[in-house]
DNA sequence: GGGCAATCTTGTCAGTGTCAAGTTGTGGCC
DNA sequence: GGCCACAACTTGACACTGACAAGATTGCCC
């Protein structure tokens, strides 16, 4: 409508780069496509031909997420330092992060997506393999489940805000490093 | 319109069910107020008159979700306990729990919902004083932290069927018992 | 029994996602 | 160089939603 040109040149990064950018302060549920297509200065339905979808366009964060995700675990030297990264990907990464784990927004048999997932899962299951092989009986099932959980729940109640008032001017990660020994004889 | 009273009799009960039902299976961006009127048999515009507003409602369910976590929270044996039961609440009441993780969707300002959050908090802090007073230095804050993160971390995991390929038939209660365990000697 | 407040209805508005059909630009093929 | 198929984008429409305003109904309390 403007002296813009009809061909937006890259409009489908546009659109991903809004979006994170809405998801990250208002979350999924303030995302509109109408307001992407604005910011982009394109019209309401251009979005649509890149994405498909509302749906489609969260499949796709959640898949680009993965693969950002996939390459930060890779590069863990051992199994506390995986968990670290984990928790650093959140932070660096919050819409991603929740758009990953929000099932009911996402197209469940998206190729890429699943693809995506098995990549990351598959490189945080090689950072417990490669660090602690399983000598005192350990299962590295069991090892895997308990690593994902104390560092997803840990990054998901850091972007809650809920740990504001018990970290205080604290390093995020330097407290989750602290956590597992903290764990054990307590319990 | 229909035969029905013009009094629904407990119509803001009613609606809060269906919230929940419908949280539960589509989580909160499949809900819709004016679905939710339609199930209960009210007009259009009923439920804004309990709740004021589609934040209201899932504020209401927030608050009333502290409430029931506080209660379970308050049984619980020690810090182990404590953690199960946090899970326990989670799969019992999955609408709530994921509403009550889910800030940019409720009043912070609530008051129902602040003294209700800091019911279950002081229930979560109590539980850990208990059980594990600092004798070896152990900070309760610390405790606090690494108990709630794993306990989160798994419950949100299980409901995101994150595990399923992983927990196969097992008890997940079982499973988060035996994951501090795991933890502390490989890391 | 009369009024009054709580409860619920009807009507309306702007905003949204999605679909269908048309326009404009681009790259490739002869 | 010219043409053509296809990709990128627009315009227009429809059903749906949350929110608001104003009116109707009901039960309760004095």
């Amino acid at each position: 409508m403007s002296d813009r040109p009809y061909h937006h040149g890259d409009l489908r990064r546009a659109i991903l780069a809004a979006a994170l950018d809405v998801i990250a302060t208002d979350g999924p549920t303030g995302l509109s496509l109408r307001d992407l297509a604005r910011r982009a200065g394109v019209s309401h339905a251009a979005p649509a031909h890149h994405f498909r979808d509302r749906t489609g366009l969260l499949t796709a964060i959640a898949a680009e997420g993965h693969g950002l995700l996939a390459a930060a675990l890779a590069e863990a030297a051992d199994l506390r330092d995986a968990g670290v990264r984990y928790v650093r990907f959140a932070r660096e990464h919050p819409a991603h992060f929740q758009v990953m784990f929000s099932p009911e927004l996402l197209r469940a048999a998206d190729l890429e997506l699943t693809t995506a997932r098995a990549l990351s899962a598959a490189a945080l299951t090689d950072a417990i393999a490669t660090t602690a092989p399983a000598e005192d009986g350990t299962d590295a099932r069991l090892a895997r489940i308990a690593v994902w959980s104390l560092a997803h729940g840990f990054a998901t109640l850091l972007l809650g805000h809920n740990l504001d008032g018990l970290l205080g001017d604290e390093d995020p990660e330097e407290v989750l490093r602290a956590l597992p020994m903290v764990l054990f004889p307590s319990v």
